[in-house]
Order: C-alpha cells, then sequence, then structure tokens
DNA sequence: TGCAAAATAGCACGATCGTTCGTTTTCAGG
DNA sequence: CCTGAAAACGAACGATCGTGCTATTTTGCA
C-alpha cells in the first residue's frame, strides 16, 4: 500500500496472499494456508516460534498433519512463513499508518505509540520479535536470520524517523540517534516484560512517560524550568 | 554471608549444598546433585528453561537418565531448582558485593554495574531471569511462579536502593522509584537483545550512557548547562 | 461433464521426551 | 569387614515430535 521502507520480504516468498479476507482468485490451496498461517501466528504469540508444533496446528485447522504439513516444505519453514506474516502485518498496523503523520517527532510519536499499542494490545499473545529473539539468540540457522533481518528492518525505521526528526529541528542536532534508539526499544522491551509476565498494570504509561522524559531531554527549545525529572 | 535482602528461598528447599566446592561432610548425592546442577545451570542458559532435557543433562554428566532423574522428582522440579541456584548466584555475584558500597547513589551505580557486567559476561550464556520471563509470560504453574518470585524480590531491591538514594539526598524528592526502575530495567533488556541477539558490539556502553542520562536527570544539584541529551 | 492436477488424508518411521520400576552397584557407619 | 541404606543403572512405557510415503478426495479448467 504505502511505499514501504520496511522491507517487504514476504514478496520473495511464494504468492503469499495480498491481505486476508480476499478469496476472490485464490485457489484453496492459498485460502488453507491462510487459514493455517492465521493460526499458526497465534500459536507463536502464545508458545514461541518453537512452540509451534504441527500437531497442534493440525488440531486447531481440523486437518490431518501431513495436510498443514504440505503447505510449508519443513517446520523451520513454517517458522519463517510466520515471521514474514507478523512483520507485514506489523508494517500493515503499525508502520505504514504512523508514516502518514508528518515527518519529525510526531511521526516518531505515532511510530512509538502504535508500537506501544501494539504491544499492549497483543497482550496475551505476546510480540513474536520480543520472544523470538530471546529463543533464537543463540541458535544459528535461517530462522534466526530471517527474524534478525526482520528487528533490523524495523530498527532501521525507527532510527530513519529519528534522524527526520532532528533534521526537521525537532530534536537537538547533537542527538545520538542510535542511543535514542536503543533506549526507546529498552522502554518496549521493559513494557512487554511488566505487563505480560509480572502482569503489572501500569506499565503501558510508565512507556509513554519514558517516551516524554527521553524526548524531551534532547528536544531544542528547552523548557524554562530545569530537565525534566522522573517525577510524578 | 552478607544478611540478604533478597529472599533467599532456596534455603526453602531440601538441603542445597552451600556453595559449590565445599565436599567436605557432604555425601556423594548432595555432590552429584550439585554436577548436575551446574550443567543443568549452563544448559538452560544457552537452550532456555523450556530447553531443559533431563537425557542432555544425563549425556554431559555422564550419568544415566534416570540417575539424574532421581535427584529431582521431576522436570518441573529441576527447573525450579535451577532458578533457585541462579538466583543465589545472582544475590552472590551482583548483590551482595553491590550491597557493600555506601547507600545512595553509589550503591544504586554499582547494582547497575554489576547488573551489566552480569548480563554482558554471559553473553554466551544468557540471563535466565530474562529468557524465562519470556519463556514463561503466559504459562502458569509452579515454574513461573518460582521465577516471577525472584525477579520481583530483586525489582524490589533495587528499588529500594532508589528509595535510599532519595532518602541520601542524591535524588530528587520528587523521584518516581517505580519509573526510574521501569527504565533502568529498559537498559538491561535492550543490552541483552542487541548484545545477544543482534549482536551489536556497542550496547553495553549504551546502557552506560542510558544510566548516566536518567540518574543525571533527577539527580540533586543539576548543572549549570542544560539538561543532558542524548548526545556523543 | 470429464480429466488432469492439486490438495488432503492416512499410515508408519525413527527419534526424543519425561517417567516408572526392578536390579545392581556403591557408599558410610558400627 | 559387614551390612543396611543410598545411589545409580538399564530397560521399557506411552506420548509427541517432524517427516516421508502412498492413496484418496477435491478442485478448477477445457
Amino acid at each position: 500500500m504505502v511505499a514501504s521502507s520496511l522491507p517487504d520480504l514476504a514478496k520473495a516468498q511464494a504468492g503469499r496472499p495480498a491481505s486476508s479476507g480476499v478469496a476472490r482468485s485464490l485457489h484453496k490451496g492459498q485460502q488453507t494456508r491462510a487459514v493455517i498461517l492465521e493460526a499458526a501466528l497465534s500459536l507463536a504469540s502464545h508458545m514461541g516460534l518453537e512452540g509451534l508444533s504441527i500437531g497442534a496446528l493440525a488440531e486447531i485447522t481440523q486437518m490431518s498433519k501431513s495436510g498443514v504439513f504440505a503447505h510449508f516444505g519443513s517446520r523451520e519453514d513454517l517458522q519463517i512463513a510466520v515471521i514474514l506474516e507478523y512483520h507485514a502485518r506489523f508494517e500493515d498496523e503499525v508502520f505504514a499508518p504512523a508514516m502518514r503523520e508528518a515527518r519529525g517527532l510526531p511521526r516518531l510519536r505515532a511510530l512509538f505509540e502504535r508500537w506501544v499499542r501494539r504491544v499492549s494490545v497483543e497482550l496475551d499473545s505476546g510480540c513474536i520479535y520480543i520472544s523470538g529473539a530471546v529463543e533464537f539468540d543463540d541458535r544459528p540457522g535461517p530462522v534466526r536470520d530471517a527474524l534478525a533481518a526482520m528487528v533490523q528492518a524495523w530498527q532501521s525505521a525507527l532510527e530513519r524517523a529519528i534522524r527526520l526528526s532532528v533534521e526537521a529541528g525537532h530534536l537537538r542536532p547533537d542527538t545520538d540517534a542510535l542511543q535514542l534508539l536503543f533506549e526507546l526499544h529498552g522502554l518496549i522491551l521493559s513494557l512487554h516484560h511488566d505487563a505480560r509476565f509480572l502482569r503489572q498494570p501500569g506499565a503501558i504509561d510508565r512507556a509513554r512517560v519514558g517516551f516524554d522524559r527521553i524526548v524531551m531531554s534532547c528536544a531544542v527549545a528547552a523548557p524554562a524550568a530545569s530537565a525534566p525529572a522522573v517525577t510524578r
């Protein structure tokens, strides 16, 4: 849809359905493939990419194991397909809408806000980027490579948004974009941890407060008062 | 050793060996149990708590599967034992030494620095608290409960150190301790992610810079210049 | 409507998992 | 040294895993 700045690696995959819902000219195979992928995405969100089992998937979709298996050459390819599908949705729901905001701080804020919302909305399903990073952090192979490529793409998109904010004069010219990115990512990870694992309700607001604090601290036209501190 | 502020839940376990290395008056069973636990800790760091398999453990320790199994009533109990052992080491290597620093900012800084170092040193083995949080974030049961208790204890210890820093006059009186904790934890998680998954070399420094920035922003006696920004 | 092709089912395989049970080896105290 | 107890072993179990194979069903097009 929007000119994609995240790599549309999904295109490299054989005939990914443009978007679930459109059944027109979709051969039966692609349809059921989409159904399986939908279930796989949900399952992977709950059990992790390593928890993806073809047997469980067959049970959910009311198919035979081999029927499910036939749509993906192997378990690894299934995992990769899930990653690509997640990437596509992430692009549609987080990246693309935020890119319609004015470049600079508004766009950066929109990116972060939608990111936060995605992580919190799917509080019962979990972010595959985050869980996958932990599962595959020392497990080399094509799955890890695909996952790392997607995460890198997303981080690059964020870095670009930060740099644009600097160019637009919204952030200080001496802003360290990668440092800023590092800290913003930390807020998301902390949100994911506290909300999902510790089930602390206030985490979403903490992430938002953190964003404001970090961004304010390197915004131009510092407020008259001293630096915003960690206060309430 | 030091009066423990982290709950010594390990005591609740039947006869945990005081510390590996002391073989005196340690019946054979406890010895091999310690050996197995050592291997289990290493294995869990690499493969995650879910990746702990009794078969693999038997192979490493050159024992029979049933021989390994006998030392822990079940796989779940083995996982819990690993968590408790990790907790004990975390307490010895991170918490206890830092507690010897002067209360206030020096102690808080020591806690964070040792935390960073622990996460980076074990870059090839991974932090069980972090990986476990992702693995068990929606998998109820005693393993999750034990893990959550340990993490909560560690967070409480950090929160206490922050509050002491406020009381000591090192941090502003209006500092939101939980918000500060949230952001510091985010730095660690981001460090773990970037260093272990993305293999980016600069992550350790990024965490340290982030700490300085966050702490400075709510330290008393603000520097003459405007607030420290995300710069290099 | 018929027919090739695609999609799905059914079955079996080797491997690994946690766990149980009965036996055998090893240990420690009198 | 002897002996009861503790520890370790070995084999087997049922279950589940991913993955081939071969039928059988279903689909889409001429």
